[in-house]
DNA sequence: TTGTACGCGTTATCAA
DNA sequence: TTGATAACGCGTACAA
C-alpha cells in the first residue's frame, strides 16, 4: 500500500484576511506593513484578525516580486574543521541581524560538489554567495562565467586571485614568514615545508612567507623539503611520511605545515616513525585549532581571528549585495603568533 | 552623496528566451523539464538558446506554485561545540541528496532568539525545521502552538518531551547509568553529579540514568552533590567550584558531567583549586568531544554517533515532511563507553 | 506538437 | 482612505 503523500501545510494568506473583514487584500497589507495612509480603526480591527488568524506574511511571494530573498549561500569545504564553525558563527549573527538568512553547504573539499551546490544556489535565488573555495586546478571559467553572470560572490579563506572577487582572509603571508622566522632564530636551518595547494590563496600566499623568511635568512630550500597535498590531517599525515622516507641525513630537522590539520597529521606521522617532537623535529603550524594548545607537545601556530573572518565576510557580502559601487577588494585581518612547544621552546 | 543602491541581478527567464526563438514559454518549459511532448529538432535549439543565454530556473517562482521551497531550517545552540559540526555535517549530506538545502541558524543558547529564528524560518516557507531546543522553562506554548500549524518540525539533541514532536537522539539514559556504573565499579562512593537543564531531553535522561545507577548500587545521593547549570565550559566551571565550596569531607571524590564541555569547565575549576584529576577527583563526561582524547589527564566519555545523529535528523524530517502518516517518534541512536584516565583507569 | 489562460501570494500603480 | 488590476516566473489544464 503507497503512503499518504502529504498535502503542503496550509497558510493562511492577505486574501482569506481580507475576506474575512470584508476589506480588500490591499488594505490588509497596507495595514500589515505600516503604511500611513490606512484608517486607524480598520488597522485595528485588521491585525486583530491578523494575529487571530495566525497569518504569517509569505516571503516566497515576496522574493517573487522584488527579486530578493535576503538569503547568502555560504560555501565551505570541511564544517568540521574548527576553524570553520567559528567563521560560519561569525556569518551568522552578521547576517542575521541585517534579516538576512544562510544557506549552509559542506563540498568535503570537493569542487566539482561545489559547483554543484552553487549552481542550487543559484536556483534559489541567494542574493549572494560567500565561499572558501576547493578548486584546485588552474581552470578559473566557472568563477569567470559567474561574476559575469552578476551574482555578488565574496571569497573568505581560501580564495581564488584575478577573478574580480573580493577574499577576505588574514595576512597570511607575513605571518608565515613569521613563524618561519621564529624557527630559523631558533637555529634550525634545514627546514622543510607542508604545503597545500597552491592555487588558493593560503596556499600560495602561506608558502611565499616560507620562502621569504627563508630567502631574507640565506638559507637555501631544497626542493625535496616541499610537500604538496591536501589541507586536512591526511594530507599532513602523507606529506610527512615522504619527508621522512629521506635518508636521515636529508631530513628536515624542523617542519611548517600549512595548517594545524596538516600539523597534526605530521605529528601522528613523526611519532610513528618513533621520533620526537621537538627534539628530533620541530613542526609549527597555522590557524590555532581548538586542539592546538592540547595536543602534546602543545602547536606553536598563528591564531587566525575566525569569528570576526566571518564577520567581514558577512558585511561584505551584504554591501555588494546592497551597493552597486562596493569595489572589490582584498581584506587581510591580523593573526598573531601564539609559541608553544612543538618548535622547541 | 548617497550610495549607489543596487538593482537586484537580472536572470534570464522562460519569456526571453521563448522570445528569443519565437515560441511560446511552454514549449520551452516543456523542453526543459524533459517532456515527452516536443519536437527533438526545436528541444534542441531551445537547449542551445538556454546554456547560451545562461538560463536557470526560478525555483522561487516554483515554489510560490507548488508551495514547497526544498528547505529546510536547522536551528543549533551552538555551533562551535565539536558535536554539532558534525551533526551538522550528517544533516546537510542528507539533506543534500535529497534536493534540499538547509537553513542554518545559531541560537547562542538564547530562546528568545529561537523563538525570532523560527518565525524567520516560517515566513521563508521552509518545509521543515529541526530544532535542538534551548527552552529552560516549563513553558512549552510556542512549540504547542507550532505544532497545531502543522509545520513539520523534527528535535535532535536536545528536545523537548510530550509535545508530539519526534526525538533523534541516543541512548542517554542507559549510557548515563552506565558510565556512573563504571565509576562505582572502581569503588568511587561519594559521586557528585553536574547537570544541564533538566527540561531538555538530556539533562533529564543522563540524570535519571546517574540516579538509577546509584540506586541501583544502594549508594546515598547527597543533594547538595546536585549542580544544574548551563551545558558549557563555564557552566561546568561555576558548578563545580560550588562543590568546591563544601567542606574537604563533603566533597564528591568522582563527578559525572552532563556532556564533555561541562567536564571540561569542571577540570579547569578542578586543577585552579590545586586538586588533582584523578588522584583527588576523578571525573566522566558525555559526548566524546575532539578534545576529549586530548586534555589532561585524557577524559572517560560515552562516544555519541554525531554524524549519524544528523544523517537520521534529516532523514526524519524529510519523511515528516513528505508522508502524511510518518508517526511521531523518539530515536535513541547507541553510544559507546570510551575509557581513558580522568576516572582513574 | 504547440499555444493560451489562469493561478500561486504579494505589492505597485492608478482610479475611485 | 480604499479598491481594482497587473505583474513577478512558472506550470497545470485545457484548446488548437
Amino acid at each position: 500500500m503507497p503512503r499518504e503523500i502529504k498535502k503542503s501545510t496550509k497558510n493562511v494568506t492577505l486574501k482569506e484576511v481580507a475576506a474575512e473583514l470584508g476589506v480588500s487584500t490591499m488594505t490588509v497589507s497596507r495595514a500589515i506593513n505600516n503604511r500611513p495612509n490606512v484608517d486607524e480603526q480598520t488597522k485595528k480591527k485588521i491585525m486583530e484578525v491578523v494575529t487571530r488568524m495566525g497569518y504569517t506574511p509569505n516571503l516566497v511571494a515576496k522574493s517573487l516580486i522584488s527579486s530578493k530573498t535576503y538569503t547568502i549561500g555560504v560555501v565551505i569545504p570541511e564544517i568540521s574543521h574548527s576553524f570553520f564553525p567559528e567563521v560560519v558563527k561569525g556569518i551568522e549573527e552578521v547576517a542575521n541581524s541585517h534579516n538576512y538568512q544562510i544557506f549552509l553547504t559542506n563540498t568535503s573539499d570537493s569542487f566539482e560538489k561545489e559547483k554543484a551546490v552553487i549552481e542550487a544556489l543559484r536556483a534559489k535565488r541567494v542574493d549572494g554567495i560567500l565561499i572558501s573555495t576547493s578548486l584546485t586546478n588552474n581552470d578559473y571559467s566557472f568563477y569567470k562565467r559567474l561574476v559575469e553572470s552578476g551574482l555578488p560572490m565574496v571569497f573568505f579563506d581560501r580564495c581564488i586571485s584575478d577573478v574580480g572577487i573580493s577574499c577576505i582572509g588574514v595576512n597570511d603571508k607575513s605571518a608565515s614568514r613569521q613563524i618561519t622566522e621564529h624557527l630559523i632564530n631558533k637555529g634550525y636551518k634545514r627546514i622543510g615545508y607542508l604545503s597545500g595547494p597552491k592555487q588558493l590563496s593560503i596556499g600560495k600566499d602561506r608558502f611565499e612567507g616560507f620562502m621569504e623568511a627563508m630567502l631574507l635568512h640565506n638559507l637555501p630550500v631544497d626542493e625535496n623539503l616541499i610537500i604538496e597535498n591536501g589541507f586536512n590531517e591526511k594530507g599532513g599525515y602523507h606529506a610527512m611520511n615522504k619527508l621522512l622516507e629521506l635518508p636521515v641525513s636529508q631530513r628536515p630537522r624542523a617542519v611548517v605545515a600549512v595548517n594545524d590539520p596538516v600539523a597534526f597529521g605530521a605529528m601522528d606521522a613523526i611519532r610513528e616513525a618513533g621520533l620526537r617532537i621537538p627534539e628530533d623535529i620541530a613542526i609549527v603550524g597555522f590557524t590555532n585549532d581548538i586542539r592546538a594548545s592540547l595536543v602534546n607537545p602543545p602547536l606553536t601556530t598563528v591564531h587566525q581571528p575566525a569569528f570576526e573572518v566571518g564577520k567581514k565576510a558577512a558585511s561584505k557580502i551584504i554591501k555588494t549585495i546592497e551597493y552597486e559601487d562596493e569595489p572589490v577588494e582584498n581584506v587581510e585581518l591580523i593573526t598573531k603568533l601564539v609559541i608553544r612547544q612543538s618548535c622547541g621552546s
